[in-house]
RNA sequence: GGCUGGGUGGCAGAGUGGUUAUGCAGCGGCCUGCAAAGCCGUGUACGUCGGUUCGAUUCCGUCCUCAGCCUCCA
């Protein structure tokens, strides 16, 4: 039984997919006029470790994640940058693959692109303007009826009445109404626009998606995913096109994720304070930034700060340094029924619960601490285990030098390293304790940790920040 | 102002109507040339004030307080 949390009835549900066996999964992807920063990561993270977890208790997961490549913010960005907008989405959509990529994100299965589904949308429009769900405003730009839509706002668990009108919005003399959102704007001189009922124009974004889930997912889907600011307006927007469109349901499960603060702040481009996943990978190996996310319940906010980085990385440090020279002979299989294995998945089955699921991968790493100080032939399968499940939250897919001696952003190399270590071989050898002691010492500065073993050789690792 | 979600031990972070995760840090021990790592042991934690209860951190209400949303945003 698996349960998840439920935004539209804020409750945990007992997921019931439409088709046994299979899930059609739909989570709104980037707008593509910068680099992706750690609020974005985070988000695609707990939706590949979710879908990871999907995937191994048997499920066929379709998973649609589009990309927003037509919008305001990328027609003002190309313009600053006076280059096309092609050119510029382009550069971005690739700088998102290669970031998701050493995240070790898996590729989703589909990913469209808004400049490809643009008839669709027009069909769309259409069938709103046809049921009376969508007017031209008097700038001739079409917007959606929000009045008309009865169960407007039960997604973000607001009333109409509440949304105190005029009060954040600016007056627009083209609404009818002041929530009322634009479905197609018609074009502006010098700016990309495709032909249309209404006249040359591009699709306002929330069509976008509404257009492209209906497309390759049909009418109603299992769960549609997204970041937290998504709720409102855009998914409630898409929830009252797509509804009013078809008179189905949209979506059976919504699901979203807390936010990454920075400074007890919402990270957020707008307000400049976002740190790229790129400059975080110039520091620190991808699993930190993997561990970091996925530590908390994926509803919760997180912190994004020095110490938080430094609490991931010693936490997977535990963890590496428990399969650290441990060398599984190829006859050792995974055990089939153990009660880790089910505590983990326990813990995943009630809403994904990561940090629960997580502290299991602590118990078995200190079950195989003990074993390997017992000698014992018992580690290699609790060790396989470990892995395969770290794998699941995706984790641990290093192996324990990688990860431990990742030298990013160190001011030493490796070659430099082993010749102290020599160095420092020689003097223990000849009890030159004090030369030895400084050697450590030296290293130290520069973050590298070293470990005598008992037999006379030295492991070195890199302290956390 | 409306809505949403929080306030848990030194820090981070789960969870539960009674047995009180997990990680980091601390303390004692084993191990070590000394360390490190690891192992063993160790900590009168649940914002306030009331209520329900044999018993509440967990349920209900009050209050205080934090964050987010209500405008583009993952």
């Amino acid at each position: 039984m698996l349960l998840i949390y439920n935004t539209l009835s804020q409750e945990k549900e007992i997921f019931k997919p439409i088709h046994p066996g299979k899930i059609d999964f739909y989570v709104c992807g980037i707008t593509v006029y910068d680099y992706c920063h750690i609020g974005h990561a985070r988000v695609y993270l707990v939706f590949d470790t979710i879908i990871r977890y999907l995937r191994y208790r048997g499920f066929e997961v379709n998973y649609i994640r589009n990309i927003t490549d037509i919008d305001d913010k990328i027609i003002k960005r190309a313009d600053e940058n006076q280059e096309p907008m092609e050119i510029l989405t382009e550069r971005f959509i690739n700088a998102m693959h290669e970031d998701f990529a050493a995240l070790n994100i898996e590729p989703a299965t589909l990913e469209p692109r808004a400049t490809e589904y643009v008839p669709q949308m027009i069909t769309l429009i259409k069938t709103l303007m046809d049921k009376g769900y969508a007017y031209v405003g008097a700038n001739g730009d079409v917007y959606y009826k929000v009045e008309k839509f009865e169960s407007y706002g039960c997604l973000s668990h607001r009333k109409m009445d509440d949304l105190q009108a005029g009060a954040r919005i600016g007056i627009n003399e083209s609404k009818q109404h002041p929530f009322d959102f634009v479905l197609w704007k018609s074009a502006k001189v010098g700016e990309p626009s495709w032909a249309s009922p209404w006249g040359p124009g591009r699709p306002g974004w929330h069509i976008e998606c509404s257009a492209m889930s209906l497309k390759n997912l049909g009418e109603t889907f299992d769960i549609h995913g997204g970041g937290p600011d998504l709720k409102f307006p855009h998914h409630e927007n898409e929830r009252a096109q797509s509804e009013a469109a078809t008179g189905k349901t949209f979506v059976n499960y919504w699901m979203h994720v807390g936010y990454v603060q920075i400074e007890k702040e919402k990270m957020a481009k707008s307000l400049g304070n976002f740190v790229t996943i790129r400059e975080f990978l110039q520091h620190y190996h991808p699993e930190v930034l993997r561990y970091f996310s996925i530590s908390s319940h994926y509803r919760s906010p997180v912190d994004y700060t020095g110490d938080h980085i430094d609490f991931a990385f010693r936490a997977l440090e535990r963890l590496y340094t428990a399969l650290r020279g441990i060398t599984i002979p190829h006859s050792v299989s995974i055990p089939s029924h153990s009660e880790y294995e089910k505590r983990f998945c326990d813990a995943m089955n009630d809403d994904f619960n990561t940090p629960v699921a997580i502290a299991v991968l602590f118990d078995l790493a200190r079950e195989i601490n003990r074993l390997r100080d017992a000698d014992s032939e018992e580690v290699y399968p609790l060790a396989l285990l470990l892995k395969k499940l770290g794998n699941l939250l995706g984790i641990l897919n290093a192996t324990p030098e990688e990860f431990l001696q990742n030298l990013n952003g160190s001011e030493i190399d490796r070659n430099e390293i082993d010749r102290l270590i020599s160095e420092r071989l020689i003097a223990k050898t000849a009890k030159d304790w004090k030369k030895a002691d400084e050697i450590r010492e030296t290293l130290l500065q520069k973050n590298i940790i070293l470990e005598d073993s008992p037999d006379g050789k030295t492991k070195w690792s890199v302290k956390a920040r």
